[in-house]
DNA sequence: AGCGATTTAATCGCACACGATATAAATTCA
DNA sequence: TGAATTTATATCGTGTGCGATTAAATCGCT
């Protein structure tokens, strides 16, 4: 009895299965970009958010814990042993802001800096990993950042 | 010197930025999706990977390890834990094969199941909270799962 | 000036993800 | 048949994510 199903109660699965398509689809896709990227980044020698993070420095190098956090939309607790481990490779220094003792401040080293050119290559590969139109991808990204609004 | 980039190596900069948007944006979302959820599933004392193991459970019970890996997209070094706290939850039971001593054959429990009632109610809290038109979900779903091909 | 509230990071504990490896059972095939 | 190979889980180590807590610095308000 308990291991047959009755009828009636598989009317509420119905609901179930319709949400599981998006927030799974969102988890199965997150899980494989990690996966697609790996490769890539081993041989830069970074991980997938350690990579996200250098990509923010990239663009501003010194930036307080607190204006990563922002960026990546992480917490301290995520980031700073993350950041630990991305100084204790060399690429950035980690020093308390004078101006202000409770925040820190992130910098590039000329080391991280320098490896911005071995990642250069790296966002191609993926597009032809990907294999998807310019367009798609730019249309998918809009909405997936309506979702992390 | 070090500190202000010069223009010149701000140029590969331009394709980090672009590429960046896609998998930035999808690991965001995926974040964000967890965050929306936890509310809902410590209510029933799920995490959400755990949530969405019980989905596949709830759709087909017994079904081995390697089933649930398929559906899920994850192998056994991620299942096996989950697994077995589902198990010291009471939801699901685990016992080998006797048909086929290596597999592990996992069925949800009579309290398993009756989890299932409790959770009929989440997807639609979960689709107010997102308050995204139901096409637009349906869109973006199909989109993902090509990434996830 | 003083002191409670707020802000900023760090720390801790738990639960994933996943590559690499281990182990045991089943299958293949010489 | 029996040794080599393949298959199905489990184990281990590393690195996230994040809620909860802690600690220190700053701010605000009287």
């Amino acid at each position: 009895m308990s291991q047959k199903t009755p009828a009636s109660a598989d009317a509420p699965i119905e609901a179930l299965r319709l949400d599981n398509q998006l927030c799974f689809a969102l988890y199965g896709a997150a899980n494989r970009m990690t996966r697609l990227y790996r490769p890539m980044l081993d041989a830069l020698g970074l991980t997938y958010p350690q990579y996200l993070a250098m990509l923010v420095l990239w663009e501003a190098s010194p930036r307080t814990v607190g204006a990563l956090g922002d960026a990546l939309d992480l917490d301290s607790s995520t980031l700073t042993p993350l950041l630990k481990r991305l100084e204790a490779g060399g690429l950035v220094e980690r020093r308390r802001d004078p101006e202000d003792e409770r925040r820190v401040i992130v910098a590039l080293t000329d080391k991280g800096r320098a490896l911005r050119d071995q990642a250069a290559s790296v966002p191609e590969k993926l597009f032809c990993a990907l294999d998807m139109p310019l367009e798609a991808m730019g249309a998918l990204r809009e909405r997936l950042k309506t979702v992390a609004r």
